[in-house]
DNA sequence: TATGAATGAGAGTTCATTCAT
DNA sequence: CATGAATGAACTCTCATTCAT
């Protein structure tokens, strides 16, 4: 990891934060600098616009969610047993890392959220997409669309996650695994 | 209806339109104004602040929300069919008010949604709240924590409404009843 | 007194309080309203616009003044106590009345004061003025210039009782009879 | 002197200049950015706001004001001499500087002034306070409050600046002296 | 690479004034 | 006479972005 990439990190985290508490309006470049430590005109060097620092933001989030998910993957098992890994992974990862769920779902709920931002993330989505799509083919899991299946199971977690990190609920390992549990059934065949 | 009730209902409305089109940080006053046919100043007639307006406008579409729920509600009826109505209703609303649903996310996905913001409209939301709880002690629905339910139930349904408006998926009348035997399955007892 | 000039009076004495305390650019015509318990648009029934209600309530207080000074006027006396007797009512009128002094001191001290504003109080003036050249001639008083002798008198007086209002000086009776004297002995010849 | 305290500088003197013009109220941000040659958003690099500038312009004004002061001082002159050579020197200072005196004149009139405004002046004033306490204490001078000597000086002096720059009466060197004659015989014991 | 002073358009908000009622 | 909703220009202040250093 070189001083370079370091400092880009190091802004998308102080974005990261800043946004989760104020909101993309209340957070101005110059706090995001302040933040980070950098100053205001270094933004630039590294991200094109405010807005392109946005978009590069939840696309890292995307990534590392993705690789997070791919990571757990294993083609030996049965595919039933790789949908149930997914689905968990997805659930324990939006409550791992409140701070990304909470941004991807404010970033999904305003009007930065074009198709063509997600797009983007494509490459690191088909995988796990096509899993889906091979369970449903099966059998193994309901035939419903791609769209009900991630809102049943991506946003879900993740609303969860924000509502727990809001304090809004407590979420215990056993209570975990039984929402989980209950989505599962309500997917499955 | 009055006139002042009227331009009040014109600003709340160019309010939500165009929020929902630019969201809060890309809504400027002069804009609402100019959409709702009024002068800037006169907004601050009827609302103290942008963030008031917002907020009004927010608890105004809650009150419809659970006015529309309330209407349908029918205590001669046993608890698990109230219960089932409730949910079902709860999409079909969103369904239909798609503007509503996605400004509701919206907000609730921003930092304009605390506590406070919520607390305005507990005596809307209690008449449901006690229904589930009924429905809870009676073991006709899983002893899930509220929130918990309401992500399942009010959350997803206003998911899949801005999904549908946003043309990602196609919800016909047969999809809907599936997805509310799915959720009601995953739900009940 | 009518109704007429009792609202008049209420809105001038409105005006009065809160330009003394917020200022004239801290006093909006609708704050005034709401001091006064009339509506915003009466205010224009009575006084053409914002500048001129000020300058009304200047010319008034002015000629409440003068109007003071002159009660106490006594031509059968000899005119050094005329003149002794003149600077001692303004002094006394001035810490009788500071809300008045106060006005009248941030008028002048604003850009609202032109020759032209003050040329309306040249009728209360001029007995005063008069009886002070008649003194210098007599060589009672010394021949200074009228402006030297009013700032050492009037606005003195003004300033003192200001800064008695403003808690910055205890004046007692003992003290002000005080001043009085050494101003007379300042200006005596 | 280097660009940034230059800048601050030519701020604060075209506040200073069309605040005397136009006042508090008629002196808009953009119109002084304007009157400054910098860009109307710069003015908050340099203050916090339009207050903050007002009371810096009013704060380096009283310090240039007492550096002139100090800087006419001796100490191995009588105290009488000091003391005299002070009021001298603020009535010439006043004189010489009629826009400084103008614009403390219509500060304090204001209702920007404050306690706390003045409190932070207190280290510039504390040597004349003194000088003028061991004057009272040594029978010098009559022992008169503080705010009453002030007023017979620093603001006598103050109003006939600005009397002297109205064009409302011509002062010659010889009635400069005379009128500090007068103040002076008046304070004296 | 890195800084932060500088820009200027545009934001939210206020307010003197008008006018239909 | 009286109201107060309505106007719209002008205000203070913010902020994404640029650029000389």
């Amino acid at each position: 990891m070189n001083k370079t990439s370091d400092k880009r990190s190091i802004i998308l985290g102080a974005t990261l934060r800043l946004i989760n508490e104020n909101g993309f309006h209340g957070t101005a470049m110059s706090k995001i600098a302040r933040e980070a430590g950098v100053s205001a005109g270094i933004i630039y060097h590294y991200f094109e616009s405010k807005d392109d620092l946005i978009l590069e933001l939840y696309n890292s989030l995307i990534k590392e969610l993705m690789n997070a998910l791919l990571k757990g993957f294993d083609n030996s098992k049965s595919l039933e047993d790789q949908i149930k890994k997914l689905f968990e992974d997805i659930f324990r990862y939006n409550l791992a890392n409140p701070q990304a769920a909470m941004f991807i779902r404010q970033y999904k709920a305003s009007p930065y959220y074009t198709h063509e931002s997600n797009s983007q993330n494509q490459q690191y989505i088909d995988p796990i997409v096509s899993c889906v799509q091979k369970a449903k083919k099966q059998g193994i899991i309901k035939d419903l669309p791609d769209t009900v299946i991630a809102v049943l199971t991506m946003d879900v977690a993740a609303l969860l996650a924000q509502r727990y990190s809001a304090g809004l609920v407590e979420l215990n390992d056993e209570l975990i695994n039984e929402i989980i549990g209950i989505i599962w059934d309500a997917l499955k065949k």
